[in-house]
DNA sequence: CTGAAAGCGCTTACAG
DNA sequence: CTGAAAGCGCTTACAG
């Protein structure tokens, strides 16, 4: 039994080929009459329209294709769980728009030309995962040689001045270092990559100290711990400042999983949080509300977000210009920062 | 600038246009030098493969679709996070192998037709995600009129004697049970669905009853409390009994999220876990060692399970017979069931 | 090992 | 509103 064409639906409804695509396409106007018996004749023979013909011919390919990094930190899941809701808010909003999606891991080890190869795959790309600066650069160069539009989560990408789309890190930050400050937190732990390579953290470090600045409390470098983004990192990281006895009494964490581990090692330290010292997270992963005590943290919008980048991604494509979009975050407080 | 075409490789590398598509596509023998102009040109040109051109032409896909069904009960992530490994392993395997995956959000209140529609997208389709039997059969049922494959991660598919891809549910819930057993429990609460419309829970609930009638022991019917997944679930579940004061020594929970939503509702009603009540969890999520008690549970194997799943569905796309497969879990025993 | 040619199943000007 | 016809960019028998 092969799989009927247009025209054998032609043939059923006694039109033309071309009519069949017509009715079937709804770009041109048809009679009703004829798109009634075209559409009867396609639910008798189960038919539906040839995706890879079509994108041929139309050239349109309606696809997109997010492309989220490999997260080698973390001990089993592959993707940071920052992600996921983000992934999942994109394949929502994506189907709403009858897009498809074409989801790849994009393995650190992987050469560039696997990811090039979905320059046909989808009319544009979506990068998300904590990658510095000079990855995304090199995959990004090639796409602009090619003329392939991208959007990635997150960094501030260089040579693209009006393309950004990611949370307003440095309000973010100094609401929640501020709040931190305004219990009465005087040494506080910046726990995160403070550097150009992660912009976006970057700006989670501008926040922490304009909110320091502000208070008339001047920053103290031994509080500004450089580590990635997992959980044992940390760890690891708050174990190095008790062991060295570096005193501090709050913690602002780049990620919710960093925020975690540093709870954990506190706790084990027999510290008390939010008592001995308050804790800060960002992202509001939903773990947050699963530990004891439950993490504040600073909200990022992964729904407004998704919208965001599918909808910036969908003007690129179609040539437009596309405005530099700051999505603002919110702050939660929960247990972990007392008060 | 147009993109350029197998013909203009082929002027450049001066042979014939099938010569440059043999070349590219690896499939039939081709001298050295021609094979090494041919890719000079293609990359001078950087050019790749129409990959609309070639499935149409070639009638090979080369694509599975994931279709995750969307998860209502659960506050705001989307997808239920036991399957998010899965779907990131399936990602990791599928990519390996040189296959594309597309994925799609299944909401509940969309009709079938949108699935239906990947039938030309993907030369096959995983399922994932908690549906009752009557959903997915409603789905198969169609799927098997049309002749595409499809594979479901879970339950057991009636009509499909041979094909079952899941968790050996009931040895593991078995193993569980014997050991809060062991630890002396003897009133256990099952905390899920005992029912025949969701498979892999009811695998679990016969492991549960197993446990019981070897060690000697009578469920307690008062005990097996039907609730559906989510964490809400399991705080709600948890509440009513203590309300109605049914005194228990111990929670087998489905999945971790009721377990973690039992352990939430426990502390807050002041008792003690593991010493009052010993919890165990089914999954092994990430979070399992985020909280406090850390979650015994039975983990469930992604990796494994995304490779089977992607090599089933390659069998049954190629014509081949298939066999059941049941893969086995892993108790793993951490703080919240004591011992 | 290579070339000339047919054709995969559609969409879309071009006419009417 | 509808039909006849061209053609999207490949793969793959068919010959040599």
């Amino acid at each position: 039994m092969k799989r009927p064409t247009s025209f054998d639906i032609a043939a059923l409804a006694g039109v033309s080929q071309a009519t069949v695509s017509r009715a079937l396409s709804n770009t041109y106007p048809v009679s009703e009459d004829v798109r009634r018996r075209v559409y009867e004749a396609a639910a008798k023979l189960n038919y539906t329209v040839d995706i890879n013909a079509r994108k041929l011919r139309s050239k349109k390919i309606n696809t997109i294709a997010v492309l989220v990094s490999e997260d080698l930190d973390s001990e089993d899941s592959r993707i940071n769980p920052f992600f996921l809701p983000l992934i999942g808010s994109i394949l929502d909003y994506a189907g709403d728009k009858g897009v498809d999606v074409l989801v790849s891991l994009q393995k650190q080890s992987a050469n560039w030309g696997a990811d090039y190869g979905f320059a046909r795959r989808a009319d544009g790309i979506i990068f998300l995962g904590y990658r510095d600066f000079e990855t995304y650069k090199q995959k990004v160069d090639v796409l602009r040689e090619i003329g392939e539009p991208w959007v990635v989560f997150g960094p501030v990408m260089q040579g693209e001045p009006d393309l950004f789309v990611g949370s307003d890190n440095e309000t973010g930050a100094y609401e929640a270092v501020a709040h931190l400050i305004r219990l009465g937190r005087k040494r506080i732990v910046f726990l995160g990559e403070a550097s150009e390579r992660h912009s976006e953290f970057f700006e989670r470090f501008k926040g922490y100290q304009r909110a320091h600045a502000e208070a008339g409390l001047s920053v103290n470098p031994a509080l500004a711990i450089d580590c990635f983004i997992s959980r044992e990192e940390g760890a690891a990281a708050i174990q190095r400042l008790l062991d060295q006895g570096t005193g501090f009494d709050g913690v602002f964490a780049v990620t919710d999983l960093l925020a975690i581990g540093a709870i954990q090692t506190l706790q084990k330290r027999g510290l008390n949080v939010p008592k001995d010292v308050s804790v800060m997270g960002f992202d509001d992963l939903w773990v947050c509300t699963c530990i004891n005590p439950e993490l504040s943290t600073v909200r990022q919008d992964t729904t407004t977000a998704a919208r965001v980048l599918v909808d910036t991604l969908a003007k690129l494509i179609d040539g437009e210009k596309v405005n530099m979009t700051r999505i603002p975050t919110r702050l939660v407080i929960r247990e972990s920062c007392g008060g």
